[in-house]
RNA sequence: UGGGGCGUCGCCAAGCGGUAAGGCACCGGGUUUUGAUCCCGGCAUUCGUAGGUUCGAUCCCUGCCGCCCCAGCCA
């Protein structure tokens, strides 16, 4: 896999707190972690995440965990947990060790919780939900002491010893933590550590009644497994000082950091679990893994490679004000990959046939397609060229204007890789339609060069329409049609997708070597742009491509 | 009208008191059997704004303006 972490760039603010720690000896070796909760399947914010934890650890010799952060289990399922497993691997990342799980602690973490209210700093407290809000004051004035913040220690021991052996009801109990009702920062406000709640874990099953909640659980799993450098996205920053706290209070023999970074933004996306959920389960998109969605498995099967994600990645950096990411900087990268691993094949997307008057009927000549231009001229395949052809539809105008370099009344054009062609006449239909078009060639200019050297400015792609093969083609555009759906709260982002962000073409016709292609390859039509082989709606000799980017189009008429 | 953050080119982003990197986009030009790739060149007298400190400030200080986040028994 090549990514350009060979190029000397600046380090990020991230990096270089990571590199004076290691520099310094306040760490040995950085431990990192990549913690997703399994409700949902990954998308590309998450990608930006798992490039920063799994690449500081693969650039300062460390390691990076992957946990799954399943406290909640009315949410959680085991088919999230596989899928995201496959999607960082698919990354090209390496965990260290086991897979850990949050639940992996709960025993842990129950004990740490009785130590908190050994040190009167935790209680257990009865306010139902609706007074626990009122008690808590708003952004502007503090709030007030729950009556039952004063218990014993005994009693809270006693109290929450019955919770967890699930003698209460769901909403009648938790347990707090014992801080500041007036603190202006809100998280601090006696937060709510432990709640009772009598789902179905996905590994624990109903061993629980009580559950840790995510502030408590996830400072003491980092500290339980040594992590330094716990990076998370900027809105957890007012969670830093409970962070702390937790572990201060229990007076942990390691204290990882808690750094914030700005989460990713992609004009024409949305990058909000809630909002693709909202897709999928209103059908908007075929699935989570539909090649128009920024999921990693949608992006996965539109074609798109991981050393493209990971350049992306590297590309945007780390920092930390908001920010909005053109999307071509994602296709730069793509092509970038692409440009020199995809392999060149040729496929009529709108075909329209083209005679060569002068070509023997039957005969068929196989000729030579380069299968990269970077790489030596013995590097083909065979396509066979025969009198009738399909060429694409816009490469032929009645009318043609000056800049127009293909096909036209009195134009010759460059056959790739098989001959040069003079324009004889055209049909249409009664519509208007051009139906046929004829020409006549220079059988002398076999592989495309002129005999007598003359230079021949337009090329254009064709496929044997006897031995062409029909395929089906899906030409995506955007799922969006405004840079930033979903920003403005007046609009539904459902009313702001393309409608055009599919157009599925059914009789495309491919030159023979597509049909032998595995799912899930990605080659590049010439002059069209690049497509992979779907993986999910492809059967075998009945391929359907995704098209995965357009080629740059810089002038073209 | 509480607290926490952020503000350098259209979009990202370096810069860490010594006089504005780089990428994307865009605009020119060259090569080309993909109007692709590749190659050259252009693209911030200025760092939200107003003051202050300093020989010198995008970097330090103060005020102002703008934007984002926080009142789940979600993460």
């Amino acid at each position: 896999m090549s990514d350009n972490t060979e190029e000397k760039r600046p380090l990020d603010f991230i990096r270089q707190i990571v590199a004076d720690d290691l520099k310094t000896g306040k760490h040995k070796q950085s431990v990192t972690r990549f913690p997703p909760e399994p409700n949902g399947f990954l998308h590309i914010g998450h990608a930006k995440s798992i490039c920063l934890n799994f690449g500081i650890a693969e650039e300062f010799g460390g390691r990076c965990n992957l946990r799954f952060d399943d406290t909640n289990p009315s949410k959680e399922e085991e088919k999230y947990v596989e899928a995201i497993k496959r999607d960082v691997e698919w990354l090209g990342f390496k965990w260290a060790g086991d897979v850990h799980y949050a639940s992996d602690y709960f025993q842990q973490l129950y004990e740490l919780a009785l130590e908190l209210i050994k040190k009167g700093k935790a209680y257990v407290c009865e306010l139902d939900a609706e007074h626990m809000r009122e008690y808590r004051g708003t952004l502007t004035s503090p709030g007030k002491n729950s009556p039952w913040r004063n218990r014993s220690v005994e009693e809270n021991l006693e109290l929450f010893t019955r919770m967890k052996e699930g003698e209460f009801a769901e909403g009648s109990h938790v347990l707090r933590a014992k801080i500041d009702m007036a603190s202006p920062n809100l998280n601090l406000r006696d937060p709510v550590i432990y709640r009772i709640l009598n789902a179905i874990h996905h590994r624990t099953g109903s061993e629980w009644h009580i559950y840790p909640m995510y502030d408590y659980t996830h400072c003491l799993s980092d500290m339980l497994e040594g992590i330094t450098h716990s990076l998370c996205t900027l809105e957890f920053q007012d969670h830093r000082p409970l962070y702390d706290w937790v572990l201060e209070t229990l007076e942990t023999p390691c204290h990882p950091q808690q750094i914030e970074f700005a989460r990713l933004n992609l004009s024409y996306f949305i990058t909000s679990k809630r909002k693709l959920l909202r897709l999928v389960e209103e059908k908007h998109v075929s699935g989570w893994d539909d090649p128009r969605m920024l999921t990693v498995s949608g992006i996965r099967r539109r074609g798109y490679t991981p050393a493209s994600l990971r350049n992306f990645c590297a590309t945007i950096g780390i920092g930390r004000s908001d920010s909005l990411i053109s999307l071509s900087i994602l296709e730069d990268e793509l092509r970038n990959d692409l440009n020199v691993n995809a392999p060149r094949r040729i496929c009529i997307l709108d075909p329209v046939k083209l005679i060569i008057d002068n070509f023997p009927e039957g005969r068929v000549d196989m000729v030579d397609g380069k299968n990269y231009p970077q790489n030596p001229e013995t590097d083909t395949r065979p396509l066979p060229f025969t009198k009738e052809l399909y060429i694409e539809r816009e490469d032929f105008m009645e009318e043609p204007p000056k800049k127009y370099f293909r096909l036209g009344p009195g134009r010759e054009v460059r056959l790739k890789y098989g001959y040069l062609v003079q324009y004889a006449s055209h049909e249409k239909d009664s519509n208007g339609n051009i139906t046929t078009i004829h020409c006549t060639c220079d059988l002398e200019s076999r592989g495309g060069f002129a005999v007598d050297g003359h230079k021949v400015k337009g090329t254009i792609h064709w496929v044997s329409a006897s031995e062409g093969k029909t395929v089906t083609v899906n030409l995506y555009e955007r799922l969006f049609s405004v840079s930033d759906p979903g920003t403005n709260s007046e609009v539904d982002f459902i009313d702001q997708l393309n409608p055009h962000s599919i157009k599925v073409v059914n009789n495309a016709v491919a030159e023979p070597e597509l049909l032998n292609l595995q799912p899930g390859t990605t080659v590049q039509f010439e002059r069209m742009g690049y497509f992979c082989v779907d993986s999910r709606d492809s059967a075998p000799g009945k391929p359907v491509f995704n098209r995965t980017v357009t080629l740059r189009d810089s002038g073209k008429i």
